[in-house]
DNA sequence: ATCCGTTCTTGATAAATGTCAAGGGATGCA
DNA sequence: TGCATCCCTTGACATTTATCAAGAACGGAT
């Protein structure tokens, strides 16, 4: 809780009033690791903060999972796309670690955003900056060629590969695993 | 200027104070085409809002143009990682057509954000807004054949295709003119 | 200790796409 | 009118990556 309270704090001052209601509000859930915290045809109802653990974003496609993203300890965690557009996901959550979440509802958020205009100030500023990283994500995989990739996430995930298998890294690079273990035999990373 | 002032009413009512901010800060130019409103190396300054005309975001990969998005009129524009994380952009801002173009500075945005409250609440919307715009055009490049990929932006941006030459086409779409030319060819589309 | 499933690697082959090159057609300008 | 330029298409070929298949290494469970 105090994390989540410090990520917040740190863009703008809390008012004693807005940090009593999401205290209140805020709901902890400790999950153990392979656990669905969003599956398709639902719309995602809560806006996690992960204080410790990890998690995936993942699609299906053809069949097969394609991860989308990785969020370590300290983020926030959403599906982006059915959170905001209300619309069922496409899209699953997935704990890969034992996880302590704090988490508030859609509608909790909406309230707060109505009743504390300083909220809206927070709110703005976290969607930049994730908004800031999806950009960023997204041109990596457009701009750089898969081995770059590859070095990128190690350099900006160190201890991922120690944690998730390799064919999960290897769909988030857009590439299969039997690629993405040649390129390492190659490169010998 | 009023389809702006509008595009922000349809999010949260403006107060008389906000409204005479806007209307005195923002600066209308009007530019022909092919102008390059942000080039590589410079931090984003302004923020666009486009009345008429058509822009696109684009990147050099190996010394060739890589369209990263089109945006019609009515839309703002902006340069998202240069803008947001203030560092100098990579990314090429462009006219393709005339464009009447109404805009803020960072510092003017920052300023208001801080004078008005209810202007966060704007800012956080339109943010989530072409937040998620921008996850599903990644998820699209990442998810669908290139044949669909064309196929959903002929839908979104009809005409697009009368206005821009094919080769700004194919790179947005990830695939080589040729590739698109033969696309094209095969399903007689 | 053994069995079983998962992970990772490696090889052979196929499919998709890029690259290079050439040419036709439209457009604008001298 | 003629020339230059840009745009689009098409062909031949190279490259990248996927797909399918097999097997080795590892760990957990019984």
């Amino acid at each position: 809780m105090e994390a989540f309270l410090a990520v917040c704090r740190a863009i703008h001052p809390l008012s004693e009033g807005l940090e009593a209601e999401l205290r209140r509000l805020a709901r902890l859930e400790t999950v153990p690791a392979r656990t669905a915290l969003l599956e398709p045809g639902s719309v995602a109802q809560r806006l996690y903060f992960l204080e410790t653990g990890l998690v995936r974003g993942f699609y299906l496609k053809d069949g097969k999972e394609v991860t989308s993203w990785f969020m370590p300890e300290g983020h926030f965690v959403i599906s982006i796309l059915s959170f905001f557009s209300r619309q069922p996901s496409h899209e699953y959550l997935q704990t890969l670690a034992e996880c302590r979440l704090w988490s508030l509802t859609h509608a909790q958020v909406q309230g707060l955003y109505r009743q504390f205009a300083e909220f809206n100030c927070i709110g703005r500023v976290l969607t930049e900056r994730y908004y800031v990283l999806s950009e960023q994500r997204a041109l990596d995989l457009r701009m750089l060629p898969a081995a770059e990739r590859y070095a990128r996430l190690l350099r900006d995930f160190p201890g991922l590969v120690q944690q998730v298998p390799l064919h999960l890294l290897a769909s988030h690079l857009g590439i299969t695993a039997e690629t993405l273990s040649r390129l390492r035999a190659r490169r010998a990373g």
